[in-house]
DNA sequence: AAAACCGATTGCATTTTGCAACTGGTTGCA
DNA sequence: TGCAACCAGTTGCAAAATGCAATCGGTTTT
């Protein structure tokens, strides 16, 4: 990792640690899959990482601290990797990015409602999902909402697109 | 250029053309310090872009439709390249990066404060900004406002930062 | 006891990046 | 008119990052 920064710029730093084509696809599946391990992340995902890749990237991102890793007591061998507030509050980022890719780019279907819902949804919606991130992730308490969580609706509409198909 | 993606999921495809450590602060430079040549681009940014890598990049955000090119009518040789639409859209994103940047990552304090007002002016200003943007890129006319644009107060701003210390 | 699964690591080929020098042309100035 | 400075890139080459496939030592399941 090098340490020195090409410049003090909020962008130039943010990039220095996310601009690559993997970081982020990374921290997509953990927030909108719940991917937790290792093999999850590594085989769930639509895009194909490879192994190496994946171990480096989740080394920076700890190293960062946008994510944490804790042995997984059921399982001597797994670890199961949880998003800091610093990695949660990447959402909005994701958010922005999955609105201009799904209005610009040539997104499937079932990929693209997930987008639509959250740029619909705005902050506030964004807001709401990133407490529910904050309970499955930091382990924080939240009073219960009536109703199915943001998390549930985003995979319900997926898999309805999915099914219609 | 690749043309196959690795999957229609719309950070996925963003992220293809968008996903490295250069093209967004290209975009940044065109935005936010009125870069519109190649040498202005080349030798005006904090980073340092080497000449190669900046003439693929804008090779790539034109054909990807981020950006245009024109002829400087005053000079011969010179290009003038513009956001358009698509380019403007991706104000969002960036000013959601800055944000997260500003508060997580050791941001210098003159190249903080756009960060700061911006993301404290929140989506209105944004889309304040877009407009001025729309009319210096896109030459669409806009009703004249009272008072300095967005873009000269965050000058402002970043000078007296500079000049303060 | 064997097979399957776990989170990685290794070796190696390909691709991308980064640096420095350079190109062919244009413009400004003496 | 001639020459220096400037213009948008291009070229050659070394170094770093990426991608693939095979593999590793350990754990869990059957």
């Amino acid at each position: 990792m090098t340490d020195i920064s090409r410049s003090g710029c909020p962008i130039n730093l943010s990039l220095e640690v996310l601009g690559d084509k993997w970081s982020l696809l990374i921290i997509r599946d953990m927030m909108f899959g719940n991917r937790r391990h290792f093999r999850e992340l590594l085989t769930k995902s639509e895009e194909g990482i490879s192994s190496n890749i994946l171990a480096d990237r989740l080394k920076t991102l700890l190293d960062e601290g946008i994510i944490t890793r804790e042995e997984d007591p059921t399982h001597k061998q797994k670890g199961i990797y949880s998003l800091t507030e610093q990695g949660i509050e990447l959402l909005p980022v994701l958010a922005q990015m999955a609105a201009w890719g799904y209005k610009y780019l040539p997104v499937s279907q079932e990929l693209g409602i997930r987008a639509r819902l959250l740029s619909e949804g705005g902050p506030k919606l964004w807001a709401e999902f990133m407490d529910e991130l904050r309970e499955s992730h930091l382990g924080t308490k939240r009073r219960k909402r009536a109703g199915p969580s943001v998390g549930e609706r985003l995979q319900a509409a997926y898999e309805s697109v999915v099914k219609r198909k």
